[in-house]
DNA sequence: CTTTAGACCTGCTAGC
DNA sequence: TGCTAGCAGGTCTAAA
């Protein structure tokens, strides 16, 4: 479910809450979530006691950096739910719980994809999908420039924007989003792209991601916010999901495809 | 280098 | 009403 705009929202909601709190007691209800160490009591006795120093987000990931500079590393995966609440609560999918000094924060995840991992600073190379993301597509960084670089390939623009060494935080929703509103077919080869399509290109990601983040995620069925509540981005999805349906540009039935191994929906009109 | 299928899990929905 | 096949925001691996 949580691609950037809907990890962004989760680490707002948790930052005032969790900076300067502390990792009391932490209880593993499915040992799986748990990916490094791999020893359920050395993540207990490594994790407990500890400071939270801050919270932030790279990509799809979660990191929650403690006073020994460790990184809880998260990855939501589909269906993840990181809630933090002052008093106890209770969850059918319950992955972790952990009390705080002050509060409790849940993992709780329907379909156990899941993943956290607690690594000294220096050995952050062994989480290989965190240590190996590419750019912030928000950040400068992200420009025409850094772009068009990365096009040289006869892939689909499609496949190169949800690649994660490429570009951080993109998933399926926000593509297609993206290249609905560049006018770009998902299926161009990524070396055929214009100078005038990858300047549309950068602009439509940016927007789009803005845009998520400002109507706090797009909860589609399971997300939600570390308080436990939807997110509005869903009323203003143009493409993703409606596949058969009009396209609101233009009218035409929007078509659906499997690309890049995804369900993938676009305008044949509004996308050359 | 590239794509694809399968794996990891559970729940929901469309169709019979 | 009840069963089943297919599908879902992601990523990793193995195989072609």
């Amino acid at each position: 479910m949580p691609e950037l705009p809907e990890v962004e929202t989760i680490v707002r909601g948790l930052r005032s809450k969790l900076e300067c709190n502390r990792f009391i007691e932490v209880e593993v209800y499915n040992e799986n979530t748990i990916k490094n160490p791999k020893c359920i009591k050395e993540f207990k006795e490594r994790i407990e006691g500890k400071k939270i120093r801050e919270v932030k987000r790279r990509g799809k990931y979660i990191l929650l950096i403690l006073e020994d500079l460790a990184h809880v590393i998260i990855h939501l995966r589909m269906t993840g739910q990181l809630i933090y609440s002052e008093d106890q609560l209770n969850f059918s999918h319950l992955c972790l719980s952990a009390k705080l000094s002050k509060g409790y924060l849940y993992f709780n995840d329907i379909r156990k994809f899941g993943t956290i991992s607690l690594l000294p600073k220096d050995d952050l190379a062994k989480e290989k999908g965190f240590w190996t993301l590419g750019v912030e597509p928000l950040e400068e960084s992200f420009g025409i420039e850094y772009l068009k670089s990365k096009l040289d390939t006869g892939r689909p623009i499609k496949s190169l924007l949800l690649d994660q060494r490429v570009l951080a935080g993109l998933g399926n929703i926000y593509v297609d989003e993206s290249l609905f509103l560049a006018g770009i077919s998902p299926s161009k080869p990524a070396k055929t792209l214009s100078d005038e399509e990858i300047s549309k290109l950068v602009s439509a990601i940016k927007f789009v991601l803005t845009k998520g983040i400002e109507n706090k995620g797009t909860s589609f069925s399971d997300f939600v916010d570390s308080y436990g509540d939807k997110g509005t981005n869903q009323n203003f999805l143009q493409v993703y999901g409606r596949g058969g349906e009009k396209c609101k540009v233009c009218g035409n039935v929007l078509a659906k495809d499997k690309i890049a191994g995804r369900t993938t929906v676009f305008c044949l009109y509004c996308q050359k």
